[in-house]
DNA sequence: ACCTGAACACCGTTCAAGT
DNA sequence: ACCTGAACACCGTTCAAGT
């Protein structure tokens, strides 16, 4: 019934369409393929399953939200770069809730792709410690506990969804980590 | 056949025994109810479906949590508290891997009792602020802070699950946002 | 190599009937 | 009020058969 083949870009596309509309639970094999026009057991053929499937939402949505952050921290400079970045990654979360639930589950192992693209959206927050006068194993050390910090934050916001409400929170806790991290290097 | 009434308590008692030894994801209304010895649907009589199974351990899972971090700060003074009790929410995240994992699922509306488990967490790690010298709004602020980071930095962990090389990524964040929540009172 | 349809297993949910 | 068993809907997965 397929007007073309079918190819992996498209089943990528149409899933994120589901995620988009329907949340990340609504996500089924039988989802995909009703909005693709084909059989369930086709995308068998492109995709280990049910399990296959999310690990590729899991994968695209964190590369558009590695996106979102460079976009952001375009042509700003040092610590501010890292504020616009958190203020990106917090508006993705709660403008696409589907596409940051499927980067909350825990990915299985051997999944060269996903792993990939987490390295990828960490080495943002490495470059913005580069820039601000870290080496390199200390802006990797920073990175982490930033990305931890902001991720923590936005899965327990994801729950309740009241924005406003948690601005002032968010800041506090941006704003105290940063400085933390900058002093660390002083007498760490 | 059962011998007795089923009681809500020997509900949770057999799901957190399936999650335990199983994995959140085995948590299945036919699981339990095997375990039981009794039908599927008299599960309905109880509670409401597969989603109040998943509230109820995520808030059994909660309780017991909340148990271990009041007992790893008995006797500890000030600073250290947080430090004994980020290492005990830690350990029960690497121990009990599918009771941690029932803790990360967003909670929907009207859980009353979710997010009163949740409360009385929040409540331990506010303790450690007030007892460190802050007033009751900054102690909110710094225990939702510090919750949120410890939580994103396990969330993460707990796919990849090598405990050893991530022990000084945590103490580097602990040690980076405790040093900044301590500063930020006094120019905040 | 890709796609289909039928078949099967498993699970969640409802409900009339029993005690 | 609690429990059962049957029935139903939905979904994931496999596979022989088609192109």
């Amino acid at each position: 019934m397929a007007s073309t083949r079918l190819t992996l870009a498209a089943l990528t596309s149409a899933a994120i369409g589901v995620v988009e509309r329907s949340g990340f639970d609504a996500l089924t094999l039988t989802a995909v393929a009703d909005e693709l026009g084909v059989a369930t057991s086709t995308l068998y053929t492109h995709i280990g399953g049910l399990d296959g499937l999310k690990h590729l939402v899991a994968e695209a949505a964190t590369r558009n939200l590695t996106g979102e952050l460079r976009n952001s921290a375009i042509g700003i400079s040092g610590p501010d770069a890292l504020l616009a970045m958190a203020v990106a990654y917090r508006e993705f979360a709660l403008d696409h809730p589907g596409q940051f639930a499927s980067t909350l589950l825990p990915p299985r192992v051997g999944n060269g792709d996903l792993a990939d693209a987490n390295a990828e959206l960490l080495r943002v927050f490495v470059l913005v410690y580069r820039a601000a006068g870290l080496d390199e194993a200390e802006s990797e050390l920073a990175a982490r506990a930033m990305r931890s910090a902001i991720h923590g934050f936005l899965a327990i916001e994801h729950s309740t969804a009241s924005r406003a409400e948690h601005d002032a929170e968010y800041r506090y806790l941006l704003g105290a980590l940063q400085r933390g991290l900058l002093l660390q290097r002083d007498d760490g």
